[in-house]
RNA sequence: GGACAUUUAGCUCAGUUGGUUAGAGCGUUCGAUUCACAUUCGAAAGGUCGCAGGUUCGAAUCCUGCAAUGUCCACCA
């Protein structure tokens, strides 16, 4: 570490001396010009996976002494193949891993695939269907289709942890975990078994979503809305009947039990309590005519037919008043037995067609619109879903129960809360933080509108109910069953699985594996895609504060969507798709995941192009030229120069203290895209287009450098792991860079660095006159400038490299400008040359003329508002001081051009 | 209907507690090319920061209203 100046302190930084080592001058030279991702990363992934590093047991001293810190990659459903929104995932995840890693912490990254229950069985029975099956499920029986399942289930995990390493994924692969292997079945029989004893769990007959397609419940979330236009008729059930209602689904109007009005209607007061025996449709209804106030008394008639089976609001209603519930339509959503023969087996539209004829023949009808409305259909599958009553497990959210240990800082053990009540303390507490922020909202909306979650599903390919019924299925047992006991043949929703992950995945409930992570518990961060914040964020939060009393992770961080280049989602019937896996060997998985990652903010969705890809492809290789430039310096002993730093150093070197500093507190806050474009620019801009090509003129400075290179690639191997891990490589450090130290620098040459500012401006300005007045730019030519006595001085010591990037062959100092020279003012200095011929001097003066007159009401604009009281009294002092500094500028470069004017 | 977000250069987007001639990348135009990189380098053009008010010495930034677009939630039976 001494061999480097004290100016910057380079704290952590080691291995120098060994630099070159494994390379020599002539090897260097033969490194291929071009950057070839596709022929080295297999190999870089397979040393770190086989040096052990990915498991945090295997990592280096400090960092076992180091803060645990641990992500759970949401686990992909095992329902195919990884998409652009898992490689992303992907990358931000690792570039986190690999971060805290660096910076010495006992980093844990735990993969995982998610069996998805339905997702996956729904999958595969399409597929089936498209080989010629009419019904999987009766054609193959419940054994013969699971096997299905679980092969198509095997094989898509194969396809997932290979694109997972492809990615440059650093997860510990000896903790990978499954949401359906026997560890966690415990963990979820476990769980249901402690929410059964507290009543939270339960057995209940209620309006459920049922898919009749594939013949299960649904829960809320896994229910969309299609926006259709429906005829909303207006109708009373008889003639005898004293009220019209209004309806979309007449055919459901079979089984009303009442009629609910406001109650403060006057139109209805008289009827309110009364019941009538209305004959709809052929059918004998019981009609009780009630008050409530959930009726919106100027919607239609006022007056609400309410059918407790086939709706929740109006369950809900029912539930209220007491009323019976009459279920009409089945499961294959037709029409059942009591709605009579003529009704009897249809389907749910054949019968809403044939009850409007029927109403239209007998006079019943009184009107007819059409009006948009929101059709519920099944998120997987797409068909209409049914509301119907069913005998189902439900998670009553609402259900005061008593807490088994300490929770949440809040509550102490045995005393009551509701489920709901510790998700929405989760986040209020700040024990978890949301990014973006504004999330929260969004959270506490739904928590506060959440209702009982169905979490039995009809289909099989999932964790059965752990629960056996012996006899007239009135008993339950959670314990080992009887011989005379009969399993549950349901299997529990894919999300109350995944709810546990946090900590199933870390063991529990196996009191030796969970003592083994104890310590990673709560997670650090959570990151997944913005839609998931209810279906599984929040059911994480339930279940874990639930189980364990503690938040599931202190931070989550929702990712936006990936779109195409025109902003709409990435599907394969538009053909927008771009995969991952032909990407990668194209253009590199470094800028893929750069691609990925810059441009992009949390919950805000981005947009990602070949085009897009293609230009971080450019930045990867142009990492690779500066590595290897930097490398041949070194290696070339005539180009080395020691002794003191010229003013370029100080300034790259203030300039990476300053760079460094910044993208660490940015991934610290989570703006990865901002932290990598800063440290693009730095290395692109300053770097390799002013640094390094002052070092062709100078000499490369060793130390510098090396301190240039060792930075640039820490600061940039979380974001692209492999082209960095494999020039350290080539450059001969020690050991491998995943877990090289996290670069610090105190920056203590500020002063200097602002000098060298000046000069590159004086450059850029020459570089502008030139090619404004077209000078050719091959052609060497002289330049003169007037300044004060410290940049003349600045000029004359940097002189060499100044020539070599302004391509000039001689820079004078002069007392003034000759009146036939072509000038220009760059910062406080002014510059210019001798053009003899080709000046057009009536342009020159109209140019001059526009800049004078756009300095002069600055200038003004300026001086008015320096001179204001109320500003001087009130902006702070640093606002003044820039304010007068620039004035001054203005001034110069205004004194100058009036000169040449006259 | 409710909530949230977005609206800045031709395109994609930065702009972190309000601070002063509004930034980048891509694209465009002009110019360069043995000397790390054409997957490159230099330079330029291009914006009344969606609209209208307000607060302030000072507004792209804060407040109010409006408009357009998008997302989520709830759906009026």
């Amino acid at each position: 570490m001494s061999m480097f100046s004290d100016k910057i302190h380079l704290s952590t930084i080691h291995g120098f001396s060994v630099i070159l080592g494994a390379l020599s001058m002539s090897d260097l030279l033969e490194l291929p010009k071009a950057y070839d991702a596709s022929s080295v990363e297999d190999a870089i992934y397979a040393d770190w996976e086989s040096s052990g590093v990915f498991n945090p047991d295997h990592l280096p001293d400090r960092n076992q002494k180091g803060e645990p810190y641990c992500i759970m990659m949401p686990p992909p459903n095992r329902t195919g193949t990884l998409h652009m929104g898992h490689a992303q995932r992907m990358s931000i995840q690792d570039l986190m891993i690999r971060f805290e890693r660096m910076r010495g912490k006992k980093a844990l990254w735990v993969p995982g695939t998610d069996h998805a229950g339905l997702a996956t069985q729904v999958k595969v029975e399409q597929i089936l269907m498209k080989e010629g099956y009419k019904d999987p499920r009766k054609e193959l029986g419940r054994e013969k289709l699971l096997g299905r399942v679980v092969d198509f289930a095997d094989k898509s995990h194969d396809t997932i942890v290979n694109q997972t390493r492809k990615m440059g994924s650093s997860c510990d692969w000896s903790r990978e975990r499954y949401t359906f292997d026997a560890e966690r079945n415990l963990a979820v029989n476990t769980i249901f078994g402690m929410m059964f004893e507290d009543g939270i769990i339960e057995r209940g007959f209620r309006v459920v979503n049922w898919d009749p397609q594939f013949q299960t419940t649904l829960s809320d979330d896994e229910v969309d809305s299609k926006d259709v236009t429906a005829r909303l008729l207006t109708f009373k059930y008889d003639k005898v009947f004293p009220v019209a209602i209004s309806s979309t689904r007449p055919e459901t109007k079979f089984g009303d039990t009442a009629v609910a009005v406001h109650p403060d209607d006057v139109r209805y007061q008289n009827l309110i309590g009364k019941t009538f025996e209305p004959i709809f449709c052929g059918k004998k209804l019981s009609i009780q005519i009630i008050a409530d106030t959930a009726v919106d008394p100027a919607f239609g008639t006022g007056a609400l037919g309410v059918t407790p089976a086939h709706s929740m609001i109006d369950a809900e209603i029912a539930e209220r008043h007491d009323l019976p519930s009459v279920q009409v339509i089945d499961q294959q959503a037709r029409m059942m037995a009591d709605c009579g023969p003529e009704f009897a087996g249809l389907t749910t539209v054949e019968a809403r067609a044939k009850v409007e004829a029927t109403l239209t023949e007998s006079g019943l009808l009184i009107s007819a619109e059409e009006v948009q409305q929101a059709l519920p259909i099944a998120q997987r599958g797409g068909t209409t879903v049914e509301q119907l009553p069913s005998k189902q497990w439900f998670v009553r959210v609402n259900r005061k129960f008593k807490l088994r240990q300490d929770t949440l800082g809040k509550w102490k053990k045995g005393e009551e809360v509701t489920l709901k009540e510790l998700m929405l303390e989760a986040v209020q507490s700040g024990d978890i933080k949301l990014v973006p922020e504004r999330f929260d909202k969004i959270y506490f909306h739904w928590i506060n509108n959440l209702r009982d979650w169905c979490i039995s599903r009809q289909i099989w390919f999932g964790h059965q109910i752990p629960v056996w019924y012996k006899g007239d299925e009135t008993q339950f047992s959670i314990e080992s069953p009887g011989t005379d006991w009969v399993r549950d043949a349901d299997t529990l929703d894919t999300w109350f699985s995944s709810a546990a992950w946090t900590f199933s995945a870390l063991g529990w409930p196996d009191k030796k594996a969970w003592e083994a992570h104890r310590e990673y518990h709560p997670t650090s961060v959570l990151e997944t895609g913005r839609d998931l914040i209810f279906f599984w964020i929040a059911r994480m939060v339930l279940m874990t504060t639930y189980t364990l009393g503690e938040v599931p992770f202190k931070s989550v961080y929702l990712s936006g969507l990936v779109m195409d280049e025109q902003g709409r989602k990435m599907s394969k019937s538009v053909g927008n798709v771009l995969d991952p896996l032909e990407l990668i060997p194209k253009y590199g998985t470094d800028a893929v995941r750069l691609s990925l990652v810059l441009g992009m903010t949390p919950g805000q969705d981005g947009k990602l192009s070949e085009q897009k890809i293609e230009s971080f492809r450019n930045f990867t290789n142009k990492l690779w030229n500066i590595s290897r430039f930097i490398l041949i310096q070194l290696g070339d002993e005539k180009q080395n120069v020691s002794g003191s730093k010229t003013m370029a150093d100080e300034w790259i070197l203030s300039r990476l203290a300053d760079v460094s500093a910044s993208v660490t507190s940015k991934l610290e806050s989570f703006q990865f895209s901002s932290a990598g474009e800063e440290l693009r620019d730095f290395t692109w801009n300053d770097l390799a287009d002013w640094y390094l090509e002052i070092a062709k003129v100078e000499g490369g400075k060793v130390e510098t450098l090396k301190t240039l290179l060792n930075a640039i690639l820490r600061l940039w191997h979380p974001f692209m792991p492999f082209v960095t891990e494999h020039v350290w490589k080539i450059a001969g450090m020690k050991g491998s860079l995943i877990v090289a130290e996290w670069p610090e620098y105190i920056n203590d040459s500020m002063g200097r660095a602002a000098e060298f500012e000046k000069l590159r401006l004086f450059v850029t300005g020459i570089r502008r006159l030139r090619a404004e007045q077209g000078v050719d730019a091959t052609k060497k030519i002289t330049f003169g400038f007037v300044a004060d006595e410290a940049m003349e001085e600045l000029v004359g010591d940097n002189l060499e490299w100044i020539k070599r990037l302004t391509n000039t062959s001689a820079i004078e100092v002069m007392n003034a400008m000759p009146d036939n020279w072509v000038v220009a003012t760059s910062g406080m200095s002014t510059i210019g040359f001798d053009k003899t011929e080709g000046v057009d001097m009536v342009a020159e003066r109209v140019k001059m003329e526009k800049e004078l007159g756009q300095l002069t009401s600055y200038i003004k604009a300026t001086e008015s508002k320096l001179s204001d009281a109320e500003f001087s009294k009130k902006a702070p002092e640093h606002v003044v001081r820039s304010m007068s500094d620039k004035l001054e500028e203005a001034k110069e470069k205004a004194k100058v051009i009036t000169a040449r004017l006259s």
